[in-house]
DNA sequence: AAATTTTTCGAACATTTGTTCTAATTTATG
DNA sequence: CATAAATTAGAACAAATGTTCGAAAAATTT
């Protein structure tokens, strides 16, 4: 392999694993470097290349081009244990990955039950992610806890005065919204596997 | 704002605007703390609550702990020009983040056009992940390239021994596939922002 | 008000680290 | 083979950086 690619993987690798730049001296250990300046050497062609970046005279400051994005990642709930709150760490099944612009300290995703969301294209399985910021209003689609047991994803509306929890199927009845219906939050966005 | 939360909150900004750690003396500077061992002993803290993460004597090695660094970013495809191979940079609208044990180098992502498939549950403006390692098989929902402008997502099936591109919609004709339709991948997962 | 805990400061120290310069070595080129 | 270009090495330097210690200041508790 070409020494200026084994560089800039040893460069993604270690930023991947460890989260932070490595230093030129190990850059030149992990691919047989003896000096220094020949790391410089092939870091100054890397850099015109516009395949790295780096601050000058500014320790661990390499970051690559091409992939610099960073993802945070937001809890997928599960089957909620009775009792137990929402977020609760026994009720979390996994992760799922979230753009940072997008990223907040109250998203969380739930993993769709059933097919009562069908019409609305949210399928048995399907993982919706839920933002605690923002509580559902009337046409939204909405995660609201039942009993404090159950968390569901439907529709809300207002039907001659009454809210309701609407589900995308005919065969499914509106739930009218009485004292042990929580709304957790609003629906943001949806992922499947296929 | 709490001390240890503004100090966190600068080192996340950074890693994420920056690609790299704060020093210390830079995180003292920034939520105003004039010596350096006042930020030490923030820094000992968060790290004692399990909040980041360091390496002892090591320059800018700060991460933070809840920052996933396994997503890596899959292109999405948006209107492919005319003639440009279809990964080309000028067609590339944004980037989704896919976990690492699933990434691999021929993932990439289209932006669905249209209502076609929409009993699959794909609805106009979803992003869907192809993979071009796998070549559709009957029954798959697959990416299709047609005369090498227009990538269609479709149902791909045989009838009375004759491929077709299947859409999931009544009002919508199949169509059989000739020498202009070009297989690119099967679709894996799916997004969509509600 | 006194005692205790938490937080901040200042200075000093040992390393780590990026940078630069010159020369040696290897590789490619005519 | 001779020459030029690309790559590597070694040493030295200045700046950046993490760490530690004792004391002061501020906030909290008793």
């Amino acid at each position: 392999m070409n020494k200026q690619t084994e560089i800039l993987e040893y460069i993604n690798k270690k930023i991947s694993s460890e989260g932070y730049s490595p230093s030129v001296r190990e850059i030149g250990k992990a691919v047989n470097l003896k000096s220094t300046s020949s790391v410089q050497y092939h870091l100054d062609n890397l850099i015109k290349k516009g395949l790295l970046s780096k601050k000058a005279n500014l320790s661990r400051s390499l970051s690559n081009n091409k992939r610099n994005k960073t993802f945070l990642s937001v809890p997928i709930i599960g089957e909620i244990s009775a009792g137990s709150p929402l977020l609760a760490e026994e009720n979390k099944i996994g992760e799922i990955p979230v753009v940072e612009e997008r990223y907040n300290k109250d998203l969380f995703a739930l993993k769709v039950k059933g097919d009562s969301m069908i019409d609305a294209g949210i399928y048995d399985d399907d993982i919706v992610v839920v933002d605690k910021n923002i509580e559902p209003k009337n046409g939204d689609i909405g995660a609201f806890m039942i009993n404090d047991t159950e968390a569901t994803v439907k529709y809300l509306d207002t039907i001659s005065g009454k809210k309701y929890l609407i589900p995308a199927n005919k065969n499914y009845e509106n739930f009218e919204v009485n004292e042990n219906t929580q709304p957790v939050g609003k629906v943001v966005s949806l992922f499947r596997d296929i």
